[in-house]
RNA sequence: GGACAGGUGGGUGAGUGGUUAAAGCCAACAGACUGUAAAUCUGUCACUCCUAGCGGGUUACGAAGGUUCGAAUCCUUCCCUGUCCA
């Protein structure tokens, strides 16, 4: 049965703790999800995830299943869980973030999304309701309904519009959802779009409500806009939904940036970050980034983060990391992604911590001093 | 000893009379990355001056001379390298 369960509340802050029941197990929030986008998280393995990074939840894509290898595909081949491996929750992405991202590769229709596949220039039509289909296909924990991440800027029109539209395709995945998919053990949760305008992310919240979904998203943030205005956001939503349902921040952000999240009622996020950027050489750490191809690690003996307690920092030294990176060998993604996302993941339980203690008024103080 | 081929910036390698301080790639040095078209992408990469500009000057294509208004490019000599033949 999916249900969200709150634990503590912060009396100063939006924060909450809560427990994500999952058919895939349970998920403590606040939560930060590593992207899996096609069916791995790049650079290491299910065993990396449970073993040493103790991950509950990863996230997949339906756009890039679909085109391949298939959902039918995966369907035969035991879902997701089964074809990739992986024992615990799974939220899957709709395709809402490609029509962003994959801008001019795509058409934007009311009936849906019309995609050039990326792969060989096939179309393919995206519906709230064939996206429903494929996530079932997928066998997801959690489903997202089909939206427009739109692009920033938008003007206030061009983004009422699309508010608008992407309110309707989530009635009409939503009310597919419940006629086919909807059998209390998965979730499937509608996304609060309205650029960066508060008025419309309030209107866009409200409708949204009445759907009484599982959870709610706040999606259309990270791109490209300020990121004061990001949380801006966030905070001119989080207050209209429900507060016994989790909301999700799709896509962000920096480590700085987590407890801000958290601070305005944020329970799940997830991004790319930990896990790009840390393939580009640059990694997280207590102390700031370090950026392992720069000389001044050429020697450095140090592990990325002397607090650190994941496999990489353990065993590894800078200098060791920085050789691995220029060398261009594989092994430097796995141990550099398996550092980040341990980052990533240290900071949450922290901040989870704080909150269950009544304490994360003093940690949100303590961090924005360390930051300024 | 002889016959060919060749010597270009840290490496490799284009360029065979003038928009060439010299392509591209690599290395080096920086930067970016936010629901992943990303093990990707971008910038810098001879020295120097200032009024900081599609600005000036100085070096630079093995060495030294020469031809020419002008040479990495043509000529002469020398040095060096590779392959083959004795």
């Amino acid at each position: 049965m999916f249900r969200f369960e709150l634990q503590a509340v912060c009396p100063d802050t939006g924060a909450r703790a809560g427990i994500l029941h999952t058919a895939h197990g349970d998920v403590e929030t606040p939560v930060f999800m590593p992207v899996g986008t096609q069916a791995t998280v790049k650079g290491l393995l299910p065993r990396d995830l449970v073993d040493d990074l103790d991950a509950k939840i990863i996230l997949g894509n339906t756009y890039h299943l679909f085109l391949r290898p298939g959902h039918e595909t995966i369907r035969k081949l035991g879902g997701l869980h089964g074809f990739m491996n992986w024992p615990r929750a799974i939220l899957t992405d709709s395709g809402g973030f490609q029509v962003f991202s994959l801008d001019g590769l795509r058409k934007v229709t009311e009936e849906g999304v019309l995609f050039r596949s990326h792969l060989n220039g096939d179309p393919h039509m995206f519906t709230p309701e064939s996206t429903i289909d494929v996530q079932l296909a997928l066998g997801s924990d959690i489903m997202m309904v089909l939206d427009e991440c739109l692009a920033y800027p938008a003007s206030h029109e061009a983004a009422r519009v699309s508010m608008e539209r992407t309110v309707r395709w989530a009635r009409a995945g939503y009310a597919h959802y419940r006629a086919t998919g909807s059998d209390g053990m998965r979730a499937c949760f509608p996304i609060v779009q309205g650029s960066m305008y508060a008025d419309l992310r309030k209107r866009c919240a409200e409708e949204l409500v009445d759907l009484d979904a599982d959870g709610y998203a706040i999606g259309g943030l990270s791109v490209g806009e300020p990121r004061a205005l990001s949380l801006e956001m966030t905070e001119a939503t989080t207050p209209l939904l429900p507060k016994e349902k989790s909301r999700y921040v799709m896509g962000v952000g920096m480590p700085d940036e987590l407890p801000e999240y958290v601070a305005r009622g944020v329970d799940m996020m997830d991004c790319v970050l930990p896990s790009r950027n840390a393939r580009n050489g640059y990694l997280f750490t207590s102390e700031g980034r370090v950026v392992i191809k720069q000389s001044q690690y050429k020697d450095d003996p140090r592990p990325v983060d002397e607090r650190c307690k994941c496999y990489t920092c353990q065993h590894f030294s800078r200098a060791y990391l920085r050789h691995l990176f220029l060398a261009s060998e594989i092994s430097f993604s796995t141990l550099a992604t398996l550092h980040n996302l341990r980052r990533y993941l240290d900071i949450m339980q922290g901040i989870r911590q704080a909150i269950l203690l009544g304490e994360f008024q003093d940690y949100l103080n303590s961090h924005r001093r360390s930051i300024s």
